[in-house]
DNA sequence: GAACTAGATAACCAGATAGCTAAATGGTTG
DNA sequence: CAACCATTTAGCTATCTGGTTATCTAGTTC
């Protein structure tokens, strides 16, 4: 299933929706410790160190995304990552941030 | 090389960074039209339908988190991309895109 | 049902940013 | 060097959003 070129702008904002989502240092911080399993709102909060009002937002917006889904569970939510096609994501990000790194550390060496 | 675990929040903010960068429609739209090769700024521009100035903005962007390179000759200057990985991660986020969408699909049809 | 707890939501503020117009820069050509 | 051209930058506005505090909801326990 090729992508329509040129690239719609509703395509490409569906796409950049989401790129905005993993955007935020936060939600992926939450999505890496989300990663052992399920996790209560509460847990995650303490150990990130900021209010539950805060990461229950945040959580609330990937779950709208699509990326976690929670079980309700007496009075604690549980979040899981439902997409786990995002920690491909960050590992490429991290390939090129470290290519780019690479790159730029070998032309500052020719320069000199 | 793996990923710290927990993500320090310095990584997180790094790869964050890099995914806000694709966040932006207009900016997914001009790495499309850059994947035929390279382009000059008021033809990208002319192409999207903006100002030569926004354009311009957003490659700079892009230029400065390494994803395009600049060549200047005589009165224009040719952008390239040259962090080609980012096809493949729109690729990857169009293939969430769709799952979750076939998701939602089904469970409405169980729903019902 | 009253007190308590976990989580969600509302209202608000501060900072970031995409877009525009206008002005500046750098290169070319007469 | 003067006119011109493509691109960049500056200044501005409107919008969006991450974080906070305060309030509300829902489930539990006594």
């Amino acid at each position: 299933m090729p992508l329509p070129s040129p690239l719609t702008p509703e395509l490409a904002e569906a796409i950049a929706e989401r790129f905005r989502v993993l955007g935020e240092p936060t939600r992926l911080r939450l999505l890496d410790l989300l990663a052992g399993g399920e996790r209560t709102v509460g847990d995650l909060a303490s150990e990130i160190g900021c209010t539950t009002a805060n990461v229950s937002k945040h959580l609330a917006l990937m779950a709208d995304a699509g990326i976690v889904t929670r079980r309700r569970s007496g009075l604690h939510a549980y979040y899981v990552v439902s997409d786990t096609a995002v920690y491909e994501l960050c590992g490429q990000v991290c390939g090129s941030l470290r290519a780019i790194a690479d790159a730029r550390a070998a032309s500052l060496r020719e320069t000199a």
